[in-house]
DNA sequence: TATTGCCTGTGAAATAATTCACAAAAATAT
DNA sequence: ATATTTTTGTGAATTATTTCACAGGCAATA
């Protein structure tokens, strides 16, 4: 069982590796990758350790390799099928980015409780009223959410979500979504909470 | 010096009071705060001690004298100005946002490089060119930014927003910026990355 | 005004995460 | 072929964070 710390940097180190070798470079050491990610490269190597293997070199790491390491690992190379509830603003937004809709993750289903607004949204993706979040998600076996409706009915979202069998949420409501099952997993995305926490940290930071 | 992950809570804990006191409760316990937040209350408790005061009662916290405590600590009263970098379909709908544009936050500006793109936009807040950036912070003393342009642009932003000053940083962009001021803070809000942490965690959790 | 029950505050203990230090392996240089 | 340099892998030490345990205060009750 990997600590949360360490899924959390080499998620971010898999991003770096990919976009390292779109770029061409092959190999790369651990203390370039701690520079590159702004961690110790003590840290790099621990969190490599956590995958489970040995295979000492004095010239880095290779990148395809390494890659692939962790993309077996979290089984990256694998589609995972998500879906977004609120098609305001915010949603669309996120609806329409191209590095959602294909590749590793693929957004299948979008969700509104305005019917009025589903009709209004043109989309490749499959639209359906809020009332059939439930039967969707079981249907199509949907594995992760983005909540992007307003905070007061967020939980209620989350709820149906759940009774589906959705796996991961990531929620954009300014709200403390209630999970009793440890099994499922949420990321708050609180722009505004966020914002407070930087301010915090400024002040925090003087003296 | 608060812990940040005691500063996450406390940031939380805050909007959880506003909550609270805007529903009529006046007050409640640790027990009762940590259920609500998905913490222990030892823990609630020990953050509030990071406060440094002490003013024991056998009914739990009174939630004004407590927000106003946490709000003088960290100065959630006093106004933060706050611009946005990049006026894509994300830009414009944080932008939008009333929760972000009075009370404890003020978005007073907003950057584009493409010029003609400033000009179909209708708001009520001071729109310029990105290459007015560091100017533009630095005259109107803007503590924290929004960046929501592409990658491949994101460190450039970030430095020129630093040139100008600025203290925090929420960045969109899928990259990790670089800062070598300690005194700066960032929080990255790559979505996909995230969705790509749920999905590790989710694959972690199993057996 | 005693008594009882509830709840906080906090030092101590336990747990988790990071950093260190160095042996061993691989590459490179001599 | 041997020495030197580079870089990993990992147990141990350190540091950070969370959890625990309980003394002591406050309020409610009689
Ligand atoms: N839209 C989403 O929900 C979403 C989801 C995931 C990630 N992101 C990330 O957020 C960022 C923005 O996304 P978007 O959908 O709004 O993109 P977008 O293309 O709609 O908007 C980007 C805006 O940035 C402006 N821009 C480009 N270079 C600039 C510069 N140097 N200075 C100032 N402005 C500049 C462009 O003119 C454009 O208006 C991207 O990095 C994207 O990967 C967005
Ligand atoms: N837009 C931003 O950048 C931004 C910034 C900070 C926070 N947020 C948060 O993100 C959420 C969405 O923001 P937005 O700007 O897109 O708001 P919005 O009002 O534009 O969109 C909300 C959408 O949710 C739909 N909806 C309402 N109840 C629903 C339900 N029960 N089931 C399904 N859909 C439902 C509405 O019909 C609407 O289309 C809000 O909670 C907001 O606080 C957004």
């Amino acid at each position: 069982m990997i600590p949360f710390p360490a899924i959390n940097r080499l998620c971010a180190l898999y991003r770096l590796l990919c976009d390292l070798q779109e770029s061409g470079v092959e190999r790369i050491s651990s203390a370039d990758l701690g520079k590159k990610l702004g961690v110790g490269a003590h840290n790099i190597r621990k969190d490599i350790a956590f995958l489970g293997v040995s295979s000492s070199s004095a010239s880095g790491y290779d990148i395809k390799g390494l890659k692939q390491l962790i993309s077996e690992k979290f089984e990256f190379n694998t589609e995972k099928k998500a879906c977004i509830v609120g098609l305001g603003r915010l949603g669309t937004a996120i609806m329409e980015r191209k590095d959602l809709c294909g590749g590793e993750f693929h957004i299948i289903a979008g969700f509104d409780s305005n019917i009025n607004r589903l009709e209004t949204i043109s989309s490749s993706i499959s639209l359906y009223p809020a009332y059939s979040i439930t039967e969707v998600v079981r249907r199509l076996r949907i594995e992760l959410a983005i909540i992007a409706v307003p905070a007061c009915v967020a939980q209620d979202v989350a709820d149906k979500l759940i009774d589906g069998g959705i796996k991961g949420i990531l929620n954009f409501a300014p709200v403390i979504v209630k999970l009793d099952n440890k099994e499922i997993f949420i990321k708050n995305m609180d722009i505004s909470g966020e914002l407070r926490v930087l301010s915090a940290q400024i002040k925090n930071s003087i003296r």
